[in-house]
DNA sequence: ATAGAATCGGAGTCGTGACTCCGGAAGCAA
DNA sequence: TTGCTTCCGGAGTCACGACTCCGATTCTAT
């Protein structure tokens, strides 16, 4: 195995509050970013478990900074969640604009199926990390579910999709699916 | 977060060979199948990385026991992993003589699927632990494409599947879900 | 340019858990 | 029962990785 210890603190971080944060100096900013991006790929790569002074170095910084931003590797976690979600309902809205309405619905389920698997081993990791990942998505879920509307709303239009279909239904298929 | 470390040793241990080894002592294979049980309920209830004294506590043995049984972490997971695989095989075998073959046929599939996020995980730590997930199932997986061809005959001769359709290609749904 | 504030970086601390070791406790013939 | 063999248990060893701390560095406003 590739070993490590894993956190300490036992009382759960609050989720990162953005709001309310004074505006970032430009490097920190940047740095931030950065930071969540490696954090993306490489716990893709190696697993959630892959240690944090491996993000830092695949972004190009000192582990104390990842730290700074992320209090936690939980919220590191939590953060790297929140980002697919947020992308996966950016794709969902691009699609929206496409010229094959039926295709781009079902092209978008395809792609929700395909990166479930991954999604499924974040959540995990957040859960059994004590976080409620319900409340944490709670956000974005409505807006998820705003975007799948007019991409149904869409296909059925285009005779692609029976009209009988609902979003509830396509919603809890997806989750069913998961 | 909870803590712990991770293994030590860098080189995989080899796929528990069960065929070659001297019949266990009664007590021996008593707390084998303790600590079998205890890990897969454990690691489903606390996820994979719960630690193993933990399991060695829910088995009711010492530490000592587990490690005698499974020379590693990683081997406990596999051996789990591959007892589930089993365990599905046998479901398909019951299965094949229920009453209602259609009801049996779409309530294997149902259950493969409801049960596939909790193998995702389990295959996803073994895999990033440098194991060959495939190499693991080239065993299991035969048998459970035999016991699925099964079931499907049954199905379509009762009328309940379209008869076009094969058995790659539901394992290639299946696949896919996961 | 310059002070002052916000950040960075990474060595060091600390707790945790994987795995080892061996004295003691069964099992299993004979 | 006796003796030999196989197992059990759990305290102890060892690395590793999460997280802290503070001097060095980089922004930004003036």
């Amino acid at each position: 195995m590739s070993t490590g210890c894993v956190a300490r603190r036992e009382g759960r971080p609050k989720v990162t509050a953005d709001a309310g944060s004074k505006p970032l100096r430009a490097d920190a900013r940047r740095n931030r970013e950065r930071v969540l991006r490696a954090a993306d790929s490489v716990f893709a790569a190696q697993g959630t478990s892959a240690p944090t002074e491996e993000v830092a170095r695949a972004a190009g910084v000192g582990i104390g900074t990842v730290f700074r931003h992320f209090p936690t590797k939980e919220a590191l976690l939590q953060a790297v969640l929140l980002a697919r979600l947020e992308h996966l309902v950016e794709q969902a809205r691009e699609l929206a604009g496409a010229e094959d309405p039926g295709e781009a619905f079902f092209g978008f389920l395809r792609h929700i199926v395909t990166e479930s698997a991954a999604k499924i081993a974040f959540a995990d990791a957040v859960a059994a990390a004590g976080i409620d990942v319900g409340a944490l998505a709670a956000d974005t879920g409505p807006r998820l579910r705003d975007a799948l509307g007019v991409l149904l709303e869409r296909a059925q239009r285009a005779a692609a999709v029976r009209a009988d279909v609902e979003v509830p239904e396509v919603h809890a298929l997806i989750v069913g699916i998961s």
